[in-house]
DNA sequence: TGTCCATTTAGTCTGTTGACGAAATAACGA
DNA sequence: TCGTTATTTCGTCAACAGACTAAATGGACA
């Protein structure tokens, strides 16, 4: 019950993590491009997404060497449902969401071949430029 | 935006504070009432509810030397309303919350003065004891 | 004015959290 | 099978959070 609850709310009370379940809104992505997009360590965001992941926000699938994660539609927790409906009516607006949005449009014009693999660094720093809004990477 | 989403989600990722914010629905409490339904010092309480205040899910009213809080109806905080709405929906079946609910019944049956005078501790105790739950103080 | 008492603030201590790099794991392709 | 690569786990470290005690604040009342 509360410990439940708990795991859910702690999830969301990080931004990174509030920025992972935003940036997944409109469909699943693999960790190579939730990393890019975030400009954090690896192990950092797989700590993150695991966590997400016990709490019953996120749900993921293995396709090869890729792993992909979506908001979860399981219900493991009764309180990740509600919560993730009321993160979906908020902070679209925001600037560092709208931010991650665009490099995920970006990203999306990109294949995982070339996102993963040696161009992996350049690309991610484009992204993260100070120019990177309006870059056509 | 994000910074005020993060002060409500990490005021409800502590489980001490949801205690507060379910046993504030019912109506607005002094602290001395919520210190004694929660069994912490009195500093510690205070430190959350000033918390909860600033990321607007409370507000308070001094009457005399007592302070009272209740949920926040204030618009300081656009994403404090649709938190309260959700948790108003949630967790009044958890165990810690019912007996906190419990508590709250039993100290409503004493008047002010007699809680946060000299019979406080003794009335703390039989609130906390193993037997509290059907004890009638 | 001075005392009392509820509440808050200051200071400290311990446990947790989020970041990283390095090492382990797992799956693909040669 | 072996090397490559994406992801996770491990170990570490600095920053933060929540608990407490002690001291400061502020209102009530003699």
């Amino acid at each position: 019950m509360l410990e439940n609850f708990e795991s859910v709310s702690r999830s969301i009370a990080d931004s990174t993590r509030v920025r992972i379940l935003k940036m997944l809104e409109p469909g699943e992505l693999c960790v190579c491009q939730i990393t890019a997009i975030l400009g954090l360590a690896p192990a950092t965001v797989s700590k993150h997404l695991s966590l997400l992941r016990m709490a019953g926000l996120l749900s993921h699938r293995k396709q090869g060497r890729w792993v992909f994660y979506r908001l979860s539609s399981h219900d493991n927790n009764p309180y990740a449902p509600p919560v993730l409906d009321l993160m979906r009516n908020i902070l679209g607006d925001d600037p560092v969401i709208a931010e991650d949005r665009t490099r995920l449009d970006k990203i999306n014009t990109v294949p995982l071949e070339d996102l993963c693999g040696d161009g992996r660094h350049i690309f991610t720093e484009k992204l993260h430029s100070k120019s990177g809004s309006q870059a056509t990477a």
